[in-house]
DNA sequence: ACCTGAACACCGTTCAAGT
DNA sequence: ACCTGAACACCGTTCAAGT
């Protein structure tokens, strides 16, 4: 809920400035925020330095004087979007939950990442990682930090956290990556709509189970689904810990 | 191995031709397995209509006439590379082993794709799904029909099957899309290399933990590790199955 | 210090014209 | 039927010039 304060329409916002061009009207934070929304809104491939800027009121090239580039901007949204995590609570202060406690929070909190902001959270994953080193790599070095401290704090010896890691970031990773496509595919469609109409048919010829299992396999059970694999994640990660060392 | 054939050095199969432009020079296929191989070995950015064209020996504008734009063409190689899984042994002729065995198969099968296409596979994740309204969505039809068809001839219920697909899907794109980004990364750097020098050094008074277990960090045990997630995954659909309607 | 405007080197795609 | 070439409407980015 915090990020969506700047993702509202664009009339209120607007009032604090002197006009499009007041001195002061541009800096990093305020590029970054619009571009999420622009982002979030209209998907990938509207998000243009160009459009971006005369959207802000601002020749398109004065962007560079905060922005290292298209690239670096695509980044600074990321990192923008993950930020949120900072102030779910359990992560923000986790030393007041348990081990497993906080797994059950921070899943949820990406995940409703995730759905906010489905356009973009294919981001997360696919963006090059602040620690290419690290295994699996990974985007916020702040957010591994707090993962691993947390565990150890808990009792987690080195060895068993960083299994944890791994299980754990893979296993958040696919769920919230294939529901926030599903999502984003939902929501898209700005103007693009390749089968209007075939859109739900099923060659029964072709794929005969899949057509008659249809019902079945268009039920969206997401959050149940989430929950479940969750828990039994966090079951694996008990016999990690429990298995200490070795 | 059966698709690297093709993606190999340009010196035996050009033979039959009788020219970069003679007649017949150019088809779909031929444009989607150059595109594949750019794609592999120059990134995603380096794939350009233009260059595609002119890399064929051809205009530029002549693409058009096989593929329908850069879009379809970059499903088309996705497609391509997954359907290397086809001549899979175990999957081709799904009926000669159990599930187990068979959801095993698979796994590593689709783990081989990833490695050899490191730049590709996230593409799998990302494009537009054929089927929308599958939940979780997902390109390849035929997979999800080979998929379940497999699992309920061998006696799982229509609900099972799907709870299995569900699980087993978003285990699988995990763990290989973090694996796939770890190496496309690597890989990656045709000359961007933002931080050459930086590149592994951790800020231990901001991130101490993560310092303090670099070196574990940064060991890859992903066959080791994939594989026994592998089997944690088949040991819940055992569960599952046994549950069977409920 | 920050913004502007012109310029450069590209893109994807359409379409009339060729063969 | 297939390929070509010019054209259109865009891109990201650099850089000298303004204020």
């Amino acid at each position: 809920m915090a990020s969506d304060s700047a993702a509202g329409e664009p009339s209120a916002p607007r009032e604090p400035r002197e006009g499009p061009t007041g001195r002061g009207a541009l800096d990093r934070d305020r590029i970054l925020r619009r571009g999420l929304t622009i982002l979030d809104e209209q998907g990938m491939r509207a998000l243009t330095m160009r459009k971006l800027g005369t959207d802000l009121g601002v020749d398109p090239m004065a962007l560079y004087h905060h922005v290292p580039g298209r690239e670096g901007l695509l980044d600074g949204i990321t990192d923008l979007v993950l930020d949120d995590l900072r102030t779910t609570p359990g992560i923000e202060i986790p030393s007041t939950v348990g081990w497993s406690e906080y797994l059950h929070r921070l899943g949820h909190g990406m995940r409703e990442i995730a759905q906010r902001h489905p356009r973009i959270f294919p981001l997360v994953a696919t963006r090059p990682p602040e620690a290419p080193w690290l295994r699996p790599p990974m985007r916020s070095l702040w957010l591994v930090e707090s993962f691993l401290s947390t565990l150890v704090s808990r009792g987690f010896t080195e060895r068993s956290a960083i299994a944890t890691y791994r299980v754990f970031s893979s296993f958040l990773l696919g769920h919230l990556l294939l529901e926030a496509t599903a999502r984003g595919a939902e929501s898209a469609a700005p103007i693009e709509e390749p089968h209007p109409q075939s859109a739900g048919h099923v060659d029964a010829a072709l794929y005969p189970t899949l057509a008659s299992m249809r019902d079945g396999l268009q039920v969206d059970h997401s959050e149940q689904d989430f929950d479940d694999a969750l828990g039994q994640i966090i079951g694996q990660v008990e016999a990690l810990r429990a298995q200490g060392d070795r």
